[in-house]
DNA sequence: TATACTGGTAAGTAATTTATTACTTACCGC
DNA sequence: GCGGTAAGTAATAAATTACTTACCAGTATA
């Protein structure tokens, strides 16, 4: 039952953020305005400003949510493998759960990045992708020289595929509307991803 | 110099859709009104309405757009192409090039997959995936048959990582403002997605 | 030459949307 | 129990948006 307190502003901060997710899911995040965060939350439109000062700072929060979550994740996925391999293909699939468990978070994102330069929301997009890309590219090279993979491999572009393997079977459950079919998709698709990085099925 | 002059509907059609494309090179599509098309086009917002009936009327036309150049581009790379592999390779270059030519296109074709599913715009985008979808996955079933490609290639799955290829090149350009160096990053991706189709570089 | 049509303008309108304001009430330490 | 503070409300301001309407000027046509 929904318990008619109040609530600190930690709380309802995290309240608004998990709305505003939530909501990203089935709407287009752009749309969602202020009242249909506060209708969600059965509290009045002028009580979100008591917890954010203005909508670009919800935004941003929920955007810094995403990375934390997210990157915890991956980094967990990253920790648990034994060897650098290992840990491609668990954080391949670590963020296609993250994807599925979160449906708007890839939402927000897209959103997000098509935003004019100047918006603070955009770079931190910006700064999250790189530091992804970055990623990627260190743990590449760690299985080049454990031989994991082919010696030959372009790290960036490996890199790259491997983002645009998520984000393709992202944007096709955007168009279904279901991310029922992603896992299974993702198996396929990650391990023609693998074949070219030179690894054997 | 803006010949002030009237137009037929025909030309004014033409115009504002090539102008929605322009502006949202660099701003988010959703966020273009129709003021910022009439300003544009040295006319009046009202005037718009002479042409279209309404604003999704607008985006309707641009998606259809879209569609008919992107695909005429395709299907122009893939004819002139004396194999399926090759084929490939010409239709995921001009894919790009098409991208860089038309910096607009995919951040509206990105903005309308974000919308509820009733939408008629959506609806449009979801077939045109759909059939691009069902051209790769028949090409690259005859890239099998004439053995230019590995015969335990996933067929669904290669089509599935081709459109997310190129997306990711897409969001990485959204990302950095800059189409400059996405052909040159296609290549190299290009280079990978050969690779795990099992064609020796 | 009269008339109807077409594309354009200027000035609306109704509905939204973010943010603010004045005021109220629950809770916590003393 | 008392008083201050933080979280809430209801109302509304101010700006913006898609779309409409009344009028106008050429142009083609009957």
């Amino acid at each position: 039952m929904p318990t008619k307190q109040r609530q600190s502003t930690e709380s309802r901060q995290a309240e608004i953020i998990s709305t505003m997710l939530r909501l990203s899911a089935e709407r287009s995040p752009a749309e969602i305005t202020t009242t249909d965060i506060a209708k969600a939350m059965q509290v009045t439109q002028g009580a979100l400003f008591r917890h954010f000062v203005t909508k670009e700072a919800i935004r941003l929060a929920v955007v810094g949510w995403i990375e934390e979550s997210l990157m915890t994740e991956l980094l967990a996925a990253k920790e648990k493998s034994p060897d650098p391999l290992t840990a491609l293909k668990a954080m391949f699939m670590a963020h296609v759960g993250f994807a599925k468990a979160h449906p708007g978070a890839p939402r927000l994102i897209f959103g997000e990045l098509q935003q004019a330069d100047a918006s603070p929301v955009k770079q931190r997009v910006q700064q999250i992708m790189q530091r992804y890309r970055q990623t990627l590219s260190h743990t590449l090279a760690q299985a080049i020289e454990t031989k994991l993979i082919r010696a030959d491999v372009d790290c960036p572009a490996a890199a790259a595929l491997f983002l645009g393997a998520i984000q393709g079977l992202v944007i096709q459950s955007m168009l279904s509307g279901s991310t029922e079919q992603m896992e299974q998709q993702a198996v396929g698709v990650l391990s023609l991803y693998l074949a070219a990085l030179g690894v054997k099925s």
